[in-house]
DNA sequence: GCGACAG
DNA sequence: ATCTTGTCGC
């Protein structure tokens, strides 16, 4: 996995120290494809804590018809715990290698996680935009550390996701009558277009076409490296 | 100090 | 994330 920036922390200290500097970067516009258009790509990674292996996945989809453009995969040894809040020092790396091996314009990429919902603002899917300069997008399963409302009951209904009394993201009901997403903003996009791409993304289920596609892929992938 | 805590 | 059977429902 050779891309990696020359600072890339060692410990938890340097790691934060990473993390504030590259939150100075993030931007929020809208230089991104708009949903429903361009490409969009699903990022996501298994683990063996057996042998400290991790699998990458990334799968390219076409944003209008979500149909499967391109897939890459990278297999690693896991270079740093899971510690809260730190999350993308142990996924970044792999999925930095996958997204190199691809041919295509990734486009939109939806991580599993966070963006600038963070105690630091600077999640997984800031710290994946800010290091390749392109746009993201967190869309993640669960409220992590933050409070919300629950949105209405209706498809598209949202509610802020709170950290204290600043909105960091946007709980979003992507399927009637079930538990909501909570997106946030990675880098070049808005909270609200994050959340519109979501939608598009999620026509049946409630996790998005991207994620559902990655997560598939790199479980192969690890099946295929380790073994079982 | 204790508990909580994306994946 | 990962360990795991059957089961309710479209």
């Amino acid at each position: 996995m050779p891309p990696l920036p020359a600072d890339w922390p060692a410990d938890e200290s340097a790691a934060r120290a990473v993390q504030d500097a590259l939150r100075e970067r993030v931007v929020r516009d809208e230089s991104g494809p708009r949903p429903g258009t361009g490409h969009v790509t699903g990022v996501d990674v298994a683990y063996d804590d057996e042998r400290d292996v991790v699998a990458a996945a990334v799968v390219v989809l076409d944003g209008a018809s979500l149909e499967v453009v391109e897939e890459a995969t990278a297999v690693g040894q896991v270079a740093f715990p899971y510690v809260p809040g730190l999350l993308a020092f142990r996924e970044v790396p792999a999925v930095l290698a996958a997204l190199d091996a691809l041919t295509a314009d990734p486009g939109l990429v939806v991580c599993d996680g966070y963006g600038v919902a963070h105690p630091r603002r600077c999640g997984l899917a800031s710290h994946l935009g800010v290091l390749t300069g392109r746009p993201t997008i967190g869309v993640a399963k669960n409220p992590f550390t933050f409070a919300y409302e629950a949105p209405g009951a209706a498809r598209g209904s949202a509610a802020p996701l709170l950290d204290g009394a600043e909105e960091v993201g946007s709980a979003l009901r992507t399927r009637e009558g079930v538990k909501p997403v909570f997106v946030s903003v990675g880098h070049r996009v808005t909270l609200a277009d994050a959340r519109a791409h979501t939608l598009h993304l999620t026509p049946r289920y409630r996790l998005p076409e991207t994620t559902r596609r990655a997560d598939a892929l790199c479980r192969a992938a690890l099946r295929e490296a380790t073994g079982a």
